[in-house]
RNA sequence: GGUGGCGUGGCCGAGUGGUUAGGCAGAGGCCUGCAAAGCCUUGUACGGUGGUUCGAAUCCGCCCGCCACCUCCA
């Protein structure tokens, strides 16, 4: 690895939802990596998904701004602990009732697809994989820990213990709740700092008729006929939403941490009821932590499909697995990291309207740095000579100026728009690269990657979703392919161009492939699915 | 009603006080048997209005429009 943090001084800094502020992300701990020299050890959570259903595009593109943190913290040279949880547990669907026929989404779910699970839990599991399944298609790093909802039960009933003992929830008959009162703080976060406001939403349908506050939420439902229960000082029942995220965080990265990330929905209540549960259960209150437990939070933006809010009444839908698994599986056959392309191809931080026009664009431009590290592959397999690296030094400014989009709030239209003058650059080269020139574009690249992670996968265990690519074929067809290109040939020295091109119109428009003629020879490739 | 955000050329999207974003599409050219691919060149812009300033897409006011959250949708 070069030792990347010397070679850029810039800072990471990324919008702080508690500051409403671009601000540094400064990680508290420095960890002693490799040789002893500390590096900036930034530890984060992101919040997953509740996994009672496949996890669509706007899911991934709030897991892909913490997959991006994480990159760009590694490009700087830091050490990450990055938590994402999968949440298993099904809460209701209403916080303050119990629902009248006692559904929550998991067993709503559950309802609808019985035939295919015996239980919640099988639901669950098989959900679990399908995200994890996405997650590696769309070329995310793993997390540093994947925690489970239904791993941390005991430590959700401990917090609420501990959180009653401390007066900062009491017990109804219905369940145990956070006393919101108990927290001034409460509403900082988001700013929904005034209690009228939850009043006056009109939300106010049937509650605990012993809450005392409308904005206190549950920490416990009792409920000994939920689908999914354990038992707890208050009888059977199941947690609330919130305290599984407190639980999971506290346990892994401790009571103060960098950064928690999550879509901008969850601002309010969810990281809101969240900070007011970590700061009560907090211990190490004194000045040696300072400051509030989790210090930096970035939220992502919904997206919208075709300039409208993706809804499945609307027919603009879509999960990772509609547009990017094979045809034969099901999908549109789209390539996977052309997607990923797509889906951080605007900033986190604003709207983002994901098009069909999109997803085409960066099918190309996946296609293209593809193109261009076969080309560097060739020129290293021929063991290329040549010691003139032009390229290279402008490559390495290419890249820094990549990171330093990066660092700048995750700007990845201009870190995209950035590194794309490298391929431009590769590409302008005509004559075969020399030896050095396919070095340096390597190198580029695999930085490139590291950082972006849409020229290719980094481990090998997505080879099986790689050999789907558009572009890659089996051998049947490319012989079927070259069969047909040898007889337009033929063709084509005779001078029966009729024929030539009967056979080339037989190759794109049925079997999607496009034709190319060089100076010396035909070169052919699929067509982009998009 | 409260809170946060957005409005840039045909489309997607950078830029936040004076200098080209970039991509795609379009136009012209090179190459080609014709195409395709590729390469080169290239036009069009800052929602409206008032103000600050030598100068504003960029700062401030007002207006219009759009989006999101306000108890579980990332």
């Amino acid at each position: 690895m070069p030792d990347a943090p010397e070679a850029h001084a810039s800072d990471f800094r990324l919008y702080n939802t508690r500051t409403r502020q671009v601000e540094p992300l400064a990680p508290a701990e420095q960890t002693a990596a490799g040789e002893g020299k500390p590096v900036p050890h930034l530890r984060f959570y992101a919040c997953g998904p509740t996994v009672y259903t496949f996890a669509h595009i706007g899911n991934f593109r709030s897991f892909l701004t913490a997959d991006l943190i994480q990159r760009t913290a590694r490009a700087l040279g830091w050490q990450v602990t990055y938590v994402s949880n999968v949440t298993d547990v099904g809460h209701l669907s209403e916080d303050d009732l119990t629902d009248p026929a006692g559904e929550d989404k998991m067993a709503q779910a559950l309802e609808e697809e019985g035939r295919r699970f015996a239980n919640v839990y099988d639901l669950a599991r098989f959900y679990t994989e399908a995200l994890v399944e996405d997650w590696r298609r769309l070329n995310l790093r793993e997390p540093t820990v994947r925690p489970r909802a239904t791993e941390h039960m005991a430590g959700q009933i401990k917090a609420v213990e501990k959180l009653v003992e401390r007066g900062h929830a009491y017990e109804t008959e219905q369940g145990v709740y956070f006393s919101v009162e108990s927290f001034p703080g409460y509403g900082a976060l988001s700013g929904n700092e005034e209690a009228q406001s939850l009043q006056a939403s009109g939300r106010d349908t049937v509650t605990d008729p012993e809450k005392r506050d409308p904005r206190d939420f549950a920490l416990w439902k009792k409920d000994p006929d939920h689908l999914m229960q354990w038992h707890s000082p208050w009888g059977w029942g199941f947690p609330g939403w919130h305290i599984e995220c407190s639980v999971m965080g506290r346990a892994y990265l401790g009571e103060t941490f960098d950064l928690h990330t999550g879509g901008e929905d969850l601002i309010f209540p969810h990281h809101e009821c969240e900070v007011a549960q970590n700061e009560s259960l907090r211990d190490n209150t004194g000045d040696e932590s300072g400051g509030p437990s989790i210090r930096h939070w970035a939220h992502t933006r919904f997206l919208q499909v075709e300039g409208e809010k993706m809804s499945k009444s609307k027919g603009n839908f879509f999960t990772v697995r509609d547009l990017a698994l094979p045809r034969d599986e099901g999908g549109e056959g789209i390539d996977p990291l052309a997607l990923r392309l797509t889906l951080i191809s605007g900033q986190y931080r604003k709207p983002f309207n994901f098009t069909r026009k999109t997803l085409r664009d960066s099918a190309q431009t996946v296609r293209r740095y593809r193109e261009v590290r076969e080309r560097a592959e060739k020129a290293l397999e021929e063991d290329a000579g040549g010691d003139d690296d032009r390229a290279g030094t402008q490559l390495d400014a290419i890249y820094d100026r990549t990171l330093a989009a990066m660092c700048d709030d995750l700007n990845t239209p201009a870190a995209l728009a950035a590194a794309y003058e490298g391929i431009k650059l590769l590409r302008g080269i005509e004559e075969e690269m020399n030896g050095a020139t396919a070095r340096s574009a390597m190198d580029w690249l695999e930085k490139t990657n590291a950082l972006l992670g849409i020229v290719g996968y980094d481990t090998g265990e997505t080879d099986r979703a790689a050999k789907k690519e558009p572009g890659a074929v089996d051998d049947a067809f490319a012989q079927q392919v070259e069969a047909l290109l040898a007889e337009r040939a033929d063709a084509r020295e005779r001078g029966d161009y009729e024929r030539a091109d009967a056979i080339r119109d037989r190759l794109e428009d049925e079997m999607d492939v496009e034709v190319m003629d060089n100076p010396d020879g035909t070169d052919w490739r699929r067509k982009l699915s998009v």
